[in-house]
Formats: C-alpha cells, structure tokens, sequence
DNA sequence: TCTTTGTACGAACGATCGTGCTGACAATAG
DNA sequence: CTATTGTCAGCACGATCGTTCGTACAAAGA
C-alpha cells in the first residue's frame, strides 16, 4: 500500500544547495525554479518535497543549523570546558566563515539581516537559532568562569556579547571588501579581551 | 522648448521611502511597483525618474547616505576632536539605530548583508559607503590619539573595527530579539574598550 | 499477478516582476 | 497664441515567481 518513499538523501542534497545559496542571496532571493534546474530536478518534483516555500525555507534552516553544529560547536566541544574551549569556540567559527563552509559566508549571518526585521515563521526560527547560540556561547563562558579560568565578577552574557560581535565583523568585513585581514584584527581583539576577562580587569 | 522640471521635491519623498522600505525587505525587496503603490503614482511615471531598478538602488543608497550623515556624522563634528569626539560617534550610531531612524534599523547593515556575497554596482556603491565609514571612525580616533587622549600605541583600524563590531552587534540583536538591552550592552563595552586605550593596556 | 499508493514530471495557472510604448497634459520659448 | 518639449499615466510585453493539476511510472501489499 505504499509507492516508492522520497529520498532522503536527495532531499538532503538538495536543502545543503539550498544554504549555499541563501548565504548568498538569502532565504527570498532562493527560488524554487532556479533550485531545481540547478540540480536537474522538475520544479513540482521538489515543490513536492516541502509544499510551500515557507517551508523550503525553514527545512534549508534546519540544515544550516546541522552544519553550525557540525563545523562550530562539535570542534568547540571536544576540548575540555575552561577558557581553552572558549579561545576554541572563536577559533572554529572564524574558521567556518573563511572556509567559506557556506560560500555566502556564515548562514546565518546572511538569513538574520534579512529577516531580523519582517515577522513570520522563518523570522521566529532565526531568532530561536541566533538565541540558541548566544546562550551557549554565554554559557560556554560561564564554565571557564566557574572553573576560576575567568574573574568571578566576569559577566558571561556581556562578553559573549563582544565576542559575537567580533566574529560576526569578521565575517562581514571579510566578505565585502575581500579583506581576510578582519579575521586578524577579531583574533586579536578576542585574545586580549579573553585576557583581561582572565586577570579581571 | 521645455516642459515641466521634473519634480526634485517628489524625487527625495520617493527615495526616503524607497530607503525605509530597503531597510526592512532589502534592495532586491524594494520592488517599483509595490513603492509607486504606496507612493500612489503610477509605476511607470515612478520608473521615469530613475530608468532602471539598478539605478533606483544606487540613488537610494545615495540619500541612505546623506541622512546617515546628518544623523550621525554631523552630530559628532559639533565636539571637537578628541576621545570625546569618539564617545559622542558612537552614541549619535546607537541612538540613530535604536530611534529607528530606518524602520528596519540601520540601512547599511540591511543592504551590506544583503550585497556582500554578490557582484555588481550596488554591491559596489555599499562598499565603498561602508569604507568610508570605517576610514572616518579610524581618523577620529587617530585625531585622538595624536591629541593624547589615546594610548601613543593604539591601532586605529583595529580599535575602529572593534567599535563598529559593537554597535553593529548592538543593532542586530536588538532587532532581531526585540531586545534594547543591547545598546546598553554595546554602551557598556565601548566605554570599557575606550577607557583601556586611554590608559594605554 | 493485480491492485493500491505515492513519487516525479510536464504543463499551466494567476500574480508580479522590470521595462518599453503611446498618448494626453502642462509648462516654457518664440 | 502657437509650437515645442518633457512629464506622467495607462496599458501591454516577456519573464519568472509560487503553486496546482493530471498523468505516467515505480514500488509494495494482496
């Protein structure tokens, strides 16, 4: 009572596709047709894979979170908690964006600028993503900080704060003046601010 | 042997608007139509005054600039120069994206991510818009360091990167987590960066 | 083997995109 | 006042968008 089930796998090759190009021309600039062709598929064979765009959309979402996690968090990971995981953590992620893991530079940077101010369901999933990374990040921090690896007093959300925004100045500077300096100046920022964070400045 | 001067009045209304729409759905968003619609006029009369949606960008990037201008540089030119002159820059940015002066937060950060990855013009306008930026911030805080007020050692580009990384970040949390707990944030770790290179860490 | 069930395709839908053409109106030059 | 020149609206164009429909094919259950 059943036909042949869809392929995941394909499936899969097609939403990494998608990331790659959403990094570039966002999750709209993303079209359904251009998908298709681009992979050699009917349109309304893919369409069928998700049943609307908006559901392309979150689907491509998901995917990109499994690769952050992948090429950012599981590296992050495999170092013991403190503030080597932290100086880690920076280091993988600097790493995923001039790898150009995504060609568009890092997803998710690309999809929150677009959609950081429009409401809806992919806005929402966005924002649920950049909360998720923030608080591990924060939390990240707070262990090197419990560890005594970084001043009692020190403010984990206030400096995952500034290290973001360090990564994600890197990226974008990067990106649009082809400058692979900026990845430079964010690992000295991180270091010296990991330092003072470290004596308790 | 002339009719009437095209409207330069009608011309700045509608690229205002064509700014504060790109500030929230992008350039690519920013669709003739859908403005002259809102503006009420016809779509083709609309088209006239630019000759190409290219062309549209490329003027709305220009008036983007001159508001970003009048909103944040020229605030910063009435201190005179010094670390002060720095603290009051970054002040008029956070209170130029937090007053939402562009509903859709600062309009450079919206088209810089949204034409980063891609050639062309626009991505090209943006670019430059986006060095001159970062060139001002450096000598501004080159001014105050050749004054004294700077450490004789501090790196302008570098310290410029990383206050634009702040405020940048500062702009993008707040919208996309509705959250105006990052400028202060954004304030808290400008001071704290300042106050370091005053003393020369 | 025959029937059932769901996949993937090609074609077509209405809507909207950027853009060009045509003609009515208004302002200026003579 | 007339002639000229440029603005602006209306309409239509080809292309592409997301989406729907009908059909041919492949797999699994009977």
């Amino acid at each position: 009572m059943a036909g042949r089930p869809r392929d995941e796998r394909a499936r899969n090759v097609i939403l990494r596709r998608a990331a790659d190009i959403s990094s570039q021309d966002g999750l709209d600039g993303l079209s359904i047709g251009r998908l298709a062709t681009d992979l050699g598929v009917s349109k309304s064979g893919l369409f069928g894979y998700f049943g609307s765009k908006e559901e392309l959309q979150l689907a491509t979402i998901r995917v990109a979170t499994s690769v952050y996690v992948d090429e950012v968090i599981q590296p992050a990971l495999a170092v013991p908690p403190g503030v080597e995981r932290v100086r880690r953590l920076c280091e993988s992620w600097l790493s995923y964006s001039q790898r150009r893991v995504f060609p568009g530079g890092c997803f998710f940077f690309a999809v929150t600028a677009e959609f950081d101010a429009r409401p809806g369901r992919v806005r929402d999933a966005v924002a649920a993503a950049g909360l998720d990374w923030s608080r591990f990040v924060a939390r990240t921090i707070d262990d090197a900080r419990q560890l005594g690896e970084l001043a009692d007093d020190t403010d984990a959300d206030q400096l995952a704060f500034e290290l973001i925004a360090f990564l994600e100045a890197a990226n974008v500077t990067s990106l649009l003046h082809d400058d692979a300096g900026a990845y430079e100046r964010a690992r000295t920022a991180i270091r010296r601010r990991l330092d003072a964070a470290a004596a308790g400045s």
